[in-house]
Formats: C-alpha cells, sequence, structure tokens
RNA sequence: GCUGCUGUAGCUCAGAGGUAGAGCACUCCCUUGGUAAGGGAGAGGUCGAGAGUUCAAUUCUCUCCAGCAGCACCA
C-alpha cells in the first residue's frame, strides 16, 4: 500500500498508509484526542472522521474547542437527529431536506397534522434520547441507483427528487444512525453523544415551499437552534426577549407613535408624538439633501398608466401597483364614483416609485452639460401593492415615502457622484446612532443589456469610489439589474442586527426609455446616466428601525416628548408653566404635567412614556429658581439653576448637523 | 399570495351553547404627596364582518377581512 505524508498544524509531517481516516490518524495521536475529535480540516476542507485521505495533505484535527466546524456539526447532525425523531415517532412524515442556518438548523417534513407545540416537546425528548444512545454515525458511498431503490422503497418522493438534483459525477453519500439514513453529503460527528444535550431548543413551526418555489408543496418546517453549550443558548433566548422587547410596534403603541387599522392595511396613522420624529428626521434629511448639492421636488401621485407603459414598469409590476380608474366623463354633481363609463375611463396608478416622474422634470426645457450633475431629491411617497403576508408593522407598508434622489449625470461624473453620496451616507449613518455599515456591491447578472465595456466602466467607477472614500466591500456578483450595477448599503443596529437601507444603482435604462437628453459640449444631444440613490429608504422602514434601535429612547433631538416638568405640588404650578415658556422658547419639546397626581406616578408614567427628561418642581425650585432634572434610565437626580438648564437642554435639542 | 395560528373594553388578557369579566388606562371625589403605581366611586363591549346550524350563537360550521409566525415577494 502507498504511503502518503500528513502535515499537521505545528508543521510537522507524518507517513500513513493513503486511505487512512482522520479517525485513525486522531488515535494514532492520542486516545483522547480520538475521542474528543469531531472532524478535521484536511487542505481546507471540512472532513469528516471517517473519509480516507489517499493523497499528501495538510490536516488538523478539529475538537468542540474549534467553534465553526464544532457549530456546524452540531447543528447539522441535530437536523438529523431530528428528522429520526420525527420519523420515529410519526413513520408516514416525509422527509426533504434539512441544512444549517443561522444559530441553528430547519427541517422541512411532508406530514398531513399540523405540529403542534406538544409535538415539538415530543420530538425534543425523542432527539434527547437519540442523543444520551450515543448511537455511531456510519457513511458510506452509494450508486445512485442503490439511492434511488432505497427512497422508493420507503417511499421518500421528495429524497427521490433531491437525488435526481445532484449533478452527475458527484459523489453520493449516505449517512445513518440508529436505524435512521440520510441521503447527506456530511460531515457528521462520530455519534450522537458528541450533540451538547442541553443546548438546542425547538423554536417554531412554520410552513416553507418544498425547495423555496412557490409552486411546489408547501411543508412543515421546524426550526431549532443550537450551540455549543447551556449558556450560549441562554444568551440567545435572552437576545431574542431583547429584540422582542423593541418590537417597534408594541414601542409604538406604548410611546402613542402612530397605529394601523383593517380599513387601511399597510398604511401608517401617523399620532402627534410620531409625527414629531417623523418631521424631526425630514427636517434633518432636507437640511442634509440641501446642504450635498440636491434640489428638491416634489411630483405628482396619480399619473396615467401611459407613463408606466412607457417607462416600463406596467409590463412588470402592474400587479403590484394600485390603480385608479376614473369616468373622466363624470359631472362631478350627482355622480356615482364607482359608475364606469368604459369609453372615458382613465386608467391611472398611484406612482409606486419616483423616477419616471423625476425624468419628467429633467426633461422640461433643454438641458445643457453645463447642468450636469443635477441632483433632483423628493421626500417622495409612493404605494406599491405589497402582498398581505408581506406586511410588517411600518416596515414593511403599502403607503411610504422614500428619502429618494436621482443624480443625471455623465458617465465620467458616475464615480465622483458615487464616492461623494458614500460620503453624505456615512456622515447620515453616523449622526443618526449607525456608524457601522458594510457596503454589498451588485455586479452584472447574466441577463443584462448593455456592452460589456460599458459595464466593465461603470462597475470599474464604483469600485473605485469606494476605494476612494477608504471602504470596503463585499461582492455580489450577478445581482445587479438588467441595466446596470448598485451599491446596498447595510447598517447594523444596537444589537448587532443588519438592515438594507441606502443604495446607489447606475441606470441608462430609464433615460433611455423615457428620452432624456442633454446637450453636450460637441453640440449634440446626449443621454445622460441616472443614478437612483436613497439613504433611509423609507422614512417609515427607518423610523422602525431608529426605534427598535434606540429600545424608544431616541436622541433627544429625536424624542418626541423631549421634557415633561412636572409639579410635585400646586403651588408650583404657575414655575412649571414659566419653565416649559422658557424651554419651548429655547426649541425645546416641553410639557406642563401639574395634574392632581404624586410625583411618584408622573416618573413612573413619563418613563414608561421614554420621556428622556423629567423637570420635577417643588416648593424648593420654586423658591431658589431651580429645577431637579432627571434623565431616563438613571436613579439619580441633580438640581440645576433654570437658566443652565434650558441652555444645556436647548443644545441638547439642536440637531447634530446644526450644531 | 401560500401554510398554520389569532381576533372579547383604549391596552394586556380570562371566559362559557342561555346575549360577558379582571388588571391597567379613562371620568369624578378625597388626598398637596419629593423621584417607577396613594385611596374611593363611576363609566365603558353589536365579543372582527357576513351567512349557516339551533328554541337560543359572542361560543359550533362556512366565507370574508385584518393581525401574528414562517415561506414566497420586495422595481
Amino acid at each position: 500500500m502507498s504511503q502518503i505524508s500528513l502535515t499537521f498544524p505545528d508543521g510537522n509531517a507524518r507517513d500513513f498508509d493513503a486511505g487512512v481516516t482522520p479517525a485513525e490518524v486522531a488515535e494514532s495521536i492520542s486516545k483522547s484526542l480520538s475521542k474528543k475529535a469531531i472532524s478535521a480540516t484536511v487542505n481546507g476542507a471540512h472532513w469528516d472522521m471517517q473519509w480516507p485521505i489517499t493523497s499528501d495533505s495538510s490536516i488538523a484535527i478539529n475538537t468542540m474547542q474549534d467553534d465553526e466546524p464544532a457549530l456546524e456539526l452540531i447543528r447539522h447532525d441535530l437536523a438529523h437527529i431530528m428528522a429520526r425523531a420525527v420519523q420515529e415517532i410519526w413513520p408516514d412524515v416525509k422527509v426533504t431536506i434539512g441544512p444549517v442556518r443561522d444559530n441553528g438548523w430547519f427541517y422541512d417534513f411532508d406530514r398531513q397534522e399540523p405540529f403542534t407545540p406538544e409535538d415539538l416537546g415530543a420530538i425534543e425528548k425523542r432527539m434527547k434520547e437519540i442523543i444520551n444512545a450515543r448511537d455511531a454515525v456510519r457513511t458510506e458511498l452509494w450508486t445512485r441507483d442503490q439511492v434511488r431503490q432505497y427512497y422508493t422503497d420507503s417511499g421518500e418522493p421528495y429524497k427521490v427528487e433531491i437525488l435526481d438534483r445532484i449533478p452527475e459525477g458527484e459523489d453520493i453519500r449516505m449517512y445513518w444512525h440508529g436505524e435512521w439514513m440520510d441521503l447527506c453529503r456530511g460531515p457528521h460527528l462520530q455519534h450522537t453523544g458528541q450533540v451538547p444535550a442541553d443546548a438546542f431548543k425547538l423554536m417554531n413551526v412554520s410552513a416553507a415551499y418544498f425547495l423555496g418555489d412557490n409552486t411546489r408543496p408547501m411543508l412543515q418546517r421546524i426550526y431549532g437552534v443550537a450551540f455549543k453549550n447551556r449558556d450560549d443558548l441562554k444568551k440567545y433566548l435572552t437576545f431574542l426577549e431583547e429584540a422582542e422587547k423593541r418590537d417597534h410596534r408594541k414601542l409604538g403603541r406604548e410611546m402613542d407613535l402612530f397605529h394601523m387599522q383593517e380599513e387601511a392595511p399597510g398604511q401608517v396613522f401617523w399620532h402627534p408624538n410620531g409625527w414629531t420624529v417623523y418631521t424631526a428626521l425630514q427636517d434633518y434629511m432636507r437640511r442634509k439633501q440641501r446642504a450635498g448639492g440636491y434640489l428638491e421636488i416634489n411630483t405628482p401621485q396619480v399619473v396615467d398608466r401611459k407613463l408606466w407603459e412607457a417607462s416600463g414598469h406596467w409590463e412588470k409590476y402592474q400587479h403590484h401597483m394600485f390603480v385608479v380608474e376614473v369616468d373622466e366623463s363624470r359631472d362631478g354633481e350627482n355622480d356615482d364614483a364607482s359608475a364606469k363609463n368604459k369609453d372615458h375611463t382613465r386608467i391611472n396608478a398611484l406612482k409606486p416609485m419616483n423616477c419616471p416622474c423625476h425624468v419628467q422634470v429633467f426633461n422640461q426645457g433643454l438641458k445643457s452639460y453645463r447642468d450636469l450633475p443635477l441632483r433632483l431629491a423628493e421626500f417622495g411617497s409612493c404605494a406599491r401593492f405589497e402582498p398581505s403576508g408581506a406586511l410588517h408593522g411600518i416596515m414593511r407598508v403599502r403607503g411610504f415615502t422614500q428619502d429618494d434622489a436621482h443624480i443625471f449625470c455623465t458617465e465620467d461624473q458616475i464615480q465622483a457622484e458615487c464616492a461623494r453620496f458614500i460620503d453624505f451616507l456615512a456622515n447620515v449613518y453616523q449622526e443618526l446612532g449607525f456608524p457601522e455599515f458594510e457596503i454589498r456591491f451588485a455586479t452584472r447578472p447574466e441577463k443584462r443589456v448593455g456592452s460589456d465595456e460599458s459595464w466593465d466602466y461603470v462597475e470599474g467607477a464604483l469600485e473605485n469610489a469606494i476605494k476612494a472614500v477608504g471602504r470596503e466591500y463585499t461582492l455580489e456578483p450577478g445581482d445587479g439589474a438588467f441595466y446596470g450595477p448598485k451599491l446596498d448599503f447595510y447598517l447594523t443596529d444596537a444589537i448587532g442586527r443588519v438592515w438594507q437601507c441606502g443604495t446607489f444603482q447606475v441606470d441608462p435604462n430609464l433615460p433611455e426609455r423615457l428620452g432624456a437628453s442633454f446637450i453636450g459640449q460637441d453640440g449634440d444631444r446626449h443621454r445622460p446616466f441616472m443614478l437612483h440613490r436613497a439613504c433611509l429608504g423609507s422614512f417609515e422602514r427607518f423610523i422602525g428601525i431608529l426605534i427598535e434601535n434606540w429600545e424608544g429612547k431616541l436622541p433627544f433631538w429625536l424624542a418626541p416628548r423631549q421634557v415633561v416638568v412636572a409639579s410635585i405640588v400646586s403651588e408650583a404650578d404657575d414655575y412649571v408653566n414659566e419653565v416649559v415658556a422658557e424651554l419651548t422658547k429655547a426649541g425645546v419639546r416641553a410639557e406642563a404635567d401639574t395634574r392632581n397626581e404624586k410625583i411618584n406616578y408622573k416618573v413612573r408614567e413619563h418613563s414608561v412614556g421614554k420621556v428622556p427628561v423629567i423637570l420635577a418642581i417643588g416648593h424648593r425650585e420654586v423658591e431658589e429658581r431651580t429645577v431637579t432634572v432627571r434623565r431616563l434610565g438613571e436613579k439619580q437626580t441633580s438640581v440645576t439653576s433654570l437658566a443652565e438648564i434650558v441652555s444645556s437642554l436647548g443644545k441638547d435639542a439642536t440637531p447634530p448637523d446644526l450644531l
């Protein structure tokens, strides 16, 4: 038998018989290592302890100390153990796939009856039994026919289909423990007992299409989470609770920011508090954009279908538009608005986006190259008929307002405009409390228009722009639009969740379709490029993110109710009103609370309402013309003179761009 | 849109085939109290909408609407 040389992480090499398995290698090193080992890394590939190594290789034996392989294996093995448990309890359930995901795994089953929470408990119990049985995990390469026979005999049509999707020439491997087999490329642990029995939890069951395809049957997906130990699991469950506490729908109600109701699904009724946040944010963005060289415009809501046909949106997206049919022959007096005189009906759509309207503004008058780059911004209210199942609080809605802008420019201005936008966005995110964000660069897709040379140029311009402002990006090859590449901006919130908000997209297509042009230096007409860009995305969604990020405790300048001045005794009422008046004069949103309630009660109520500052006024303060300051989240209070607090809160109330 | 679940007072939720209950919030009264709920009284509901079964439906059945979780979708 031929010999191969295996090189260990410490640089030492040893010879073994070809076909040696990591299990044998580990055994040759020490008994304890072979017991602890969970997998190997062979030439950088994650390698099962049972797989033979046939050529000279580098090798590292992994144990539970190695986070990445450990978590991968724990979760993947749990997927198998769960599927086995399910089939042991309900033998007629059909299995499909069960990949590792985020903090755990899921497995999709086909079963007539829905799984109940009690079922999950039973499955979990059976899983623990399987783990405690310490069943050896075995694997073998099978032929395609063997596997097909096996799954045909056992009545597993989904598995047969999955088998058929494995490309010709690839190894087909079966894994099993106990009586239970699964088609799987591995690797897996050495035995089921290597899975920590107290560090996983079945979370919920929901529906998912087979292979993610909405024309295929709906399956039941059971989600589980798993970690290396019980503490990590606990930490994760605490994180979930934390996220739940921040839910903007809950906080929106508690802080009286907005509500939604049946008659207007997916649309927001902003209350005074919420609208204060909204307008503060919008005023801020308006100033930033003005300073950033944008010209603000406003365009119509109800636009004839003709424009959407011209832009190409009607063809592709009409089912996602709110269509408004109007009988224009109505006399305007005793008409029935729903009556349709087909000969005089005009079909409009509520605008789902602003771009075509912006091109209309650009198209007015003759544009010169001297006008470029022309940056047209709009807080554009859009309506999209989102599928009912997509709606989510104010995060995903049917009526929303984008902080939209379109930059009309020449090809050689793209890079500078892109760099300029990244800086703009970075500054805004910073000021709004999101110092960290990630850029994802989506490049040319398979199906596209335009020459390779122009794609080369435009992609190069974006890449250079990112470099010019000293930032990194991750590449998403093939994810661009059919007409141009784009950048998506993902910010990270206070508990580490990432949200896509900003976008920057290069579009030579729409100017073409809608006939935009400018007169160049050469006196000829040229096509401008159009750069779509948004920083917040939509105000609705961004405010949702702000609420969740700050757990409702918005920065002072954004807080809807900034200060409550609370009386302790009613003799203080006049002075309370005076303090409120002074604060109001200084630009602070202050209100008086002179209700006949104890100070404890008022403090509690306004704390729950996330008011950042409570000023308490009793006899002492009236006498000394001071206030007692209590900041949200602090138990400590401090006494300050009226003049001082007015000036310091006045400063706090100033938006970051005006400091 | 799909699968499952849910819909009872402003909010959070209990309840039962014979037309409803709690806590908080609200209104009024007492209380002027020094930093996260002072006491008392009162008012408040076509039980998501429609249809069916029944002597009787908010309760059971069906349809619709909306919400929640996930999937699919997100120009």
